[in-house]
DNA sequence: CGTTGTTGTAACGTTTATGGTTACGACAAG
DNA sequence: CTTGTCGTAACCATAAACGTTACAACAACG
């Protein structure tokens, strides 16, 4: 090769954590509730995430608008479920943090002109779709439940 | 509310096109080829994705290192298919860009001492495993035979 | 009615993936 | 030797998500 370059290894990591922070602090607020507390804070989530307690409450916030949590203001405020683990689907969680599809087509539209940039993306959509389809069947087999009683098992 | 900030909206765009464009240019040497044509250059393949030919090439790189496409340089050099659209499948293409995982887990490991901390990441990983499984079951199931036949279809 | 603890949210800065562009060396056909 | 194309580095631009600081809003509680 030419450059047999020092700079190879186009990084590849990406992929969003906010699927997993959110579950984990809505895994939290539960089981942090079936021990008797009323509300869970930001600070305490943010403690068992490792981040920031603003990260969760945006995060938070993103759930509230799919009302799947509720958050109470003032001194001793917090959050809490707004129904039961065993209620809420990953997918609700998916759809709560408004995550994007997985592919998209290209950036800038292709040449019309050209056979194949005139029909290569509704080519790519259906199968885009077919799959997005099965991503969410496959999401809305488990709840947050069925990860708490995985978290449990482990310990 | 308090702020009914002006700026809300967190966009949502993101998701990679390399998936639709890797796809859009074996599709298109495929069809030169079939058409008479030796090799396919940067520069036209690129004029159909609507790109530049520096993002065809280093693309193409990538298919050409999972053995889906060949080079041939000189002058009359250009870009051939290793082996028929029917025998690449998407599942093909997805593994030679190197596609990350949809899901990730914590950015930072969350806290050991604390019970969902230190078992929702192989809880989650177990989901998200799971759901790999599946997208490549799904992706493996369409050639791009299959993706020429749907955009001549349309003409 | 003030003190206090927590949410709500704006405003930045940082990191990372990807795409776009320019530039130029390597290479082979003719 | 000329010419056309790949191979790749180098740099800039864009966008998403995270992290952090700051502070107003708010409600419980003394």
């Amino acid at each position: 090769m030419a450059g047999q370059g020092v700079k190879e290894a186009r990084p590849e990591v990406s992929a969003n954590s906010r699927m997993t922070v959110a579950a984990h602090a809505l895994t939290w607020i539960g089981l942090y509730q079936r021990r008797g507390h009323e509300v869970a804070t930001s600070e305490q989530i943010a403690t068992s995430v490792n981040t920031n307690p603003v990260v969760i409450r945006r995060l938070l916030a993103d759930l509230r608008k799919a009302g799947l949590a509720e958050s109470r203001r003032g001194a001793g405020a917090g959050w809490m479920l707004s129904r039961d683990l065993a209620a809420i689907t990953l997918l609700d969680v998916h759809d709560a943090i408004a995550a994007g599809p997985i592919f998209a087509l290209h950036r800038s539209p292709p040449d019309p002109e050209c056979v194949v940039g005139h029909g290569i993306g509704p080519a790519m959509t259906a199968v885009y779709d077919q799959i997005e389809r099965t991503l969410r069947g496959e999401l809305a087999r488990t709840t947050l439940e069925d990860i708490l009683r995985d978290v449990l098992k482990a310990v």
